[in-house]
RNA sequence: GCGCCUGUAGCUCAGCUGGAUAGAGCUACGGACUUCUAAUCCGUGGGUCGGAGGUUCGAAUCCUCUCAGGCGCGCCA
């Protein structure tokens, strides 16, 4: 709100695109400066403070918004004293009366943006590295929302890899009683599961246990065929019994990521991309573009590949960069499906699928489902797919495959929805050796981080953490707290612990990292927020006046009031930024610069003065309301912020 | 072998498109609650920004090389 305007102004005072700001390193100097004209000097081959100080002659008779003293000091630098009355006097007023709409763009834009994430297999318990995914695909879907994109948020299902059919083949065969064909149902089947242990997490020992005996069981590998067969042709009642397995663990993973706040539009299930004929289409129209090739020779003999790098000489011989989309035996790879899906996800297929209800979630929404016995979707209320651009959620081991898919959308002609195929990618979760010897894990060696495995049954379980953070949350408190309390700080605590990250960051999950409750936290976000509530409640119940008037606004603003007005005004562009870079990390950290902006005003809101009055007990009406007005600004923005990061809004902890 | 990512305080991490004296949190030590919420705040200590060159008026940031760690390069998903 500062800045931009005074970048607006320079931009067209020097012609150029862009204008860095930073703070100087005196605040006499100015409340921030511009080195524009330093980088100026060479192509206009000028000296850089002759540029500045004509800059600053130009600014001065046409100064720009809230600023009230433009000076130049060597060797060129621009820089602004902020006139923060005239700030107050505008921002304050300006988010009272928008209240939750406020730092909002004023327009909504047309583009429809689909965002995929979460996409656990169905096959056993979540684990916190599947939060990471989930966490930030919700929020990036939350700040696309905001700035006015119609979003559509999805979560696909693969029920027909080999995940599944590995615990249906464990389930059905690994323990007595086993399945034998023939037999009417399942009964006895799902009594293999105990009553006071979850699905999802019965499933996660058995994989483990399955993976261990599976490889030296040839009766167990050759059920596992057959089971795959039966999956994949969709008629045998195995099929169903996987599909009712995937179902219920899918029920789990929404509940689990339920507590987080976490929801969908629509759950997308592989086996109706199979089944809907997706790939046939695709097929065809890759095959009708000259986009993959059939190969007659070389190491993907008999296969439909993508050109993609051609042949190179490896240590383990002749290797092939091309991708393959049809094996030699003719059945279809991931990536291959994974083209087909893109290619709908943009409304680019002439294939559809058939949707139903799925329930309606924690959020009041009713989340959809593909499904063979749905509605074909010209008989839904709303549409899916046909998106203007298209996020996957999708951990950074999988760039390769991506970039594949986004090759072949360009070379079938779509260069724009190949532009528009944007790869979320973030890296994994690791465990630190301390959790690593926690769950159990025997230390091999002298490394700092040890990957999750599903194969082996290792990684800390998200419904299990979310308890541990609740548990501590409660411990750490001063006076009980409500059972909704506790679960919205642990929930807050959790988004933000995963948030804070960068995409590139490798997180090295520590039990002691992630439950802390105190400093740099969800908690310390929700704190802030309660404090202003409660001095707001506490003034309301003073019958203390409230209402802005401009005249409330001090001669002088203190060092504290005018950190916490900087802030402030910087949310809306920090949100749009977010918005463009998809870095939602950088909210996360001005969430944390708001929050103990506010602190360090509540604290001390005249660090001058020798002793600091309560707001609620000074005596000067005007300075009482500009301060409490600040507290209710900063509540209002807060509480946007908390929305966005998808974290609770609690008035009292 | 090739490609991508990372390396910043004892620990975990920020550092936007190059800008003036590199920042948080945790940890350690010392302080501040008869008060609007102390899950807070204040103070002290802590740095060859992996290393070496280069570009530039100016580099944690850009380029080259190099060391270390991670990941990818499946007719797996």
């Amino acid at each position: 709100m500062i800045r931009d305007g005074v970048a607006t102004l320079l931009k067209e005072l020097l012609t150029v695109e862009e204008i860095p700001f930073n703070v100087p390193p005196q605040k006499e100097i100015g409340d921030f400066s511009s080195a524009i004209c330093l980088s100026l000097a060479k192509e206009r081959r000028r000296p850089p403070l002759e540029i500045a100080k004509e800059t600053v002659e130009k600014l001065r008779s046409n100064l720009p918004p809230y600023i009230r003293e433009v000076t130049s000091s060597p060797p060129g630098y621009i820089n602004f004293k902020v006139d923060w009355r005239a700030l107050a006097e505008d921002l304050l007023p300006q988010i009272l009366e928008k209240g939750d709409a406020f730092g909002r763009p004023a327009s909504t834009r047309k583009e429809k943006v689909f965002i995929e994430h979460t996409s656990v297999n169905p096959n056993k318990a979540m684990h916190i590295g599947h939060l990471r995914n989930a966490v930030l695909g919700d929020t990036v879907a939350r700040v696309l929302e905001w700035l006015g994109f119609s979003t559509e948020v999805c979560n696909y299902i693969d029920d027909t890899g080999l995940q599944v059919v590995d615990v249906v083949t464990a389930l059905l065969y690994l323990d007595p009683p086993r399945f034998t064909p023939g037999s009417s149902g399942f009964e006895d089947i799902w009594q293999k599961v105990p009553e006071d242990q979850p699905l999802d997490y019965f499933c996660w020992d058995l994989y483990a246990r399955f993976q261990n005996e599976v490889e030296a069981n040839p009766t167990l590998l050759q059920k596992r065929e057959e089971v795959l067969h039966q999956i994949e042709g969709g008629k045998h009642p195995i099929s169903s019994f996987a599909k009712e397995l995937a179902r219920k663990i899918v029920q789990a993973h929404l509940e689990t990521v339920a507590q987080l706040s976490i929801f969908y539009d629509l759950l997308n299930w592989e086996s109706d991309i199979i089944r809907q004929g997706f790939w046939e289409a695709t097929f065809e129209l890759l095959k009708e573009r000259k986009a993959i090739r059939f190969e007659t020779d070389g190491p993907n003999k008999g296969c439909w590949v993508v050109p993609f790098g051609g042949l190179v000489e490896t240590d383990e011989g002749v290797k092939s960069l091309d991708k393959i989309l049809v094996r030699s035996n003719g059945s279809v790879t991931y990536t291959g499906k994974d083209v087909a899906y893109q290619l709908w996800k943009f409304g680019l297929l002439q294939r559809d699928f058939l949707y139903r209800p799925w329930g309606i979630q924690n959020n009041g929404e009713m989340l959809w489902t593909t499904a063979q016995q749905g509605e074909p979707a010209d008989r839904l209320p709303r549409r899916f797919g046909h998106a203007d651009r298209v996020i996957n959620v999708i951990d950074r081991r999988q760039s390769y495959p991506q970039q594949v898919v986004g090759e072949c959308l360009r070379q079938i002609g779509f260069e724009k929805e190949a532009e528009e195929s944007i790869h979320l990618a973030y890296e994994v979760v690791n465990l630190s050796a301390q959790a690593a010897r926690l769950l159990g894990m025997e230390e091999t060696n002298e490394k700092k981080a040890f990957a999750m495995s599903g194969r082996s049954g290792t990684g800390v379980k998200a419904n299990d953490f979310i308890r541990m953070v609740k548990q501590k949350v409660i411990e750490k408190a001063d006076h009980p707290l409500e059972e909704g309390v506790a679960s919205s700080l642990a929930s807050a605590a959790i988004r933000y612990y995963l948030l804070k990250f960068t995409l590139e960051s490798q997180i090295v999950f520590d039990f002691d990292e992630a439950l802390k409750t105190t400093g740099d936290t969800g908690v310390y976000l929700e704190y802030a927020h309660a404090r202003a509530c409660s001095i707001l409640r506490k003034a309301e119940e003073r019958m203390i006046d409230l209402e802005w008037r401009r005249d409330c606004i001090p001669a002088d603003l203190t060092e504290t009031e005018r950190g916490l007005l900087d802030v402030l005004s910087s949310f809306s562009s920090v949100v749009a930024r977010t918005g463009e870079t998809l870095r939602v990390s950088q909210l996360a950290e001005y969430a944390f610069d708001l929050a103990s902006s506010f602190t360090n005003f509540y604290e001390h809101p005249d660090p001058q003065a020798e002793v600091q009055t309560l707001f609620i007990h000074l005596q000067d009406n005007g300075l009482r309301t500009f301060r409490l007005s600040l507290v209710r600004a900063f509540q209002n923005v807060m509480a946007n912020l908390l929305r966005l990061l998808g974290m609770a809004t609690l008035e009292k902890i």
